[in-house]
DNA sequence: ACCTGAACACCGTTCAAGT
DNA sequence: ACCTGAACACCGTTCAAGT
């Protein structure tokens, strides 16, 4: 058996001085065990350990614990982004429902980098990679929605505020799906995010009581 | 300045050897901090000290800090269920309304709380009081549903997957309120929350084409 | 029954010292 | 520049002992 090629060392050779990319196998190791056992798990003492790194080395690169996480909740906002946006394509009515489901499902698969993301661990006005990134993911719906009042697909109010309420029904659907909420009623996520997202099309479509021909 | 008279004791008298209601005594006290500072300073020593009584006293009263978290919970489910109850009343399509501004308003003055009991701190199915609790409150939305379905006013779908697409909405403008994530876009929660329920008033409003006289 | 005090096995973080 | 090892000031939890 040879040893996995990962592109990067996870471990550091015993005896070598430099790890080679100690801030990205931070990351890795701590994304790692907070996808395997939750955020309040993590301890810099084990990922430095499973490193083989002491345990302060980890401060060459962050400034402390809550950094290691703003770090994590920042690339958990840019893959968001990018599956936004893969969902969405060249965009229309159907894609953005297929952008919600996306939206939900990477909360599913990625429930902890979720938690770390809205759980309150990033407190203030920190990081402005960390605020950039997440508008970022904020704007590609604010873009769509855009998209579809033009195409008279939605309803014309202010796309800010529609935004903020059509991120509010994922975010609400994604948090008790990874709560355990739904399926704790005999339900499934797929069920529900479906459903929601059929009250929110009702719900956001254009008042056209006279359609124009 | 005679002392406050708080009903219980806040704190022991020195030289008792009981405390007097110290269950209590430990609960408030952690809601305390907990509205304060937020859960994660919340430390089980801090607390003993502050009741004067010391660090283990209050393993008499909860098997761990997760027990007394999950107590903290139960209480805000309760609180939460009967807020919903008041601004409900004798039913109707407004009241509705109200109870979603209710239970946005509940999150947005007992922040930390929410925190507790959406936070994941609470796994598994650990307290049966307070799944009890917890599913008290969805009741109430449940009903309220069946309510306006028998009054036609609410289209005619699977009242639990009503009541849990609603209850995602609610808790998804709940949760951006807390995290500051409205008002840090120039927002107010008011005025998000009020376009929400009147999207979620459109979106599971009675589809009747042709109304019936 | 309820509370205490010492002890255990952990934390995050700092800092002088090494290479 | 980057890493180390000892040390500091904390945690939650246990347990024999007191009243």
């Amino acid at each position: 058996m040879s040893p996995s090629k990962a592109a990067r060392p996870l471990r550091k050779r015993p005896g070598h001085y430099h790890h080679g990319d100690l801030r990205r196998a931070l990351l890795q190791e701590a994304v790692r065990v907070i996808q395997a056992q939750g955020v309040e798990t993590l301890t810099l003492r084990a990922v430095g350990e499973r490193l083989g790194v002491s345990r302060t080395a980890l401060y060459r690169h962050f400034a402390d614990k809550a950094a290691l996480l703003t770090a994590v909740a920042r690339e958990g906002f840019r893959v968001l982004r990018l599956e936004l946006l893969a969902a969405w394509g060249t965009g229309g009515l159907d894609q953005f429902q297929a952008m919600g489901a996306a939206y939900v499902h990477f909360a599913v698969e990625h429930p902890s980098h979720y938690r770390v993301m809205f759980g309150g661990f990033v407190k203030g006005e920190p990081d402005p990679e960390f605020a950039e990134e997440a508008s970022g993911a904020f704007q590609a719906l604010v873009d769509a929605i855009v998209f579809l009042q033009k195409a008279g697909d939605m309803r014309t109010d202010d796309p800010m505020q529609l935004a903020q309420y059509i991120w509010a029904v994922v975010h609400g659907v994604a948090m008790l799906a990874i709560d355990g909420q739904i399926e704790h009623q005999g339900a499934t996520v797929d069920e529900l995010t479906r459903f929601a997202l059929e009250r929110l099309r009702t719900g956001t479509a254009p008042d056209e009581v006279t359609r124009p021909v």
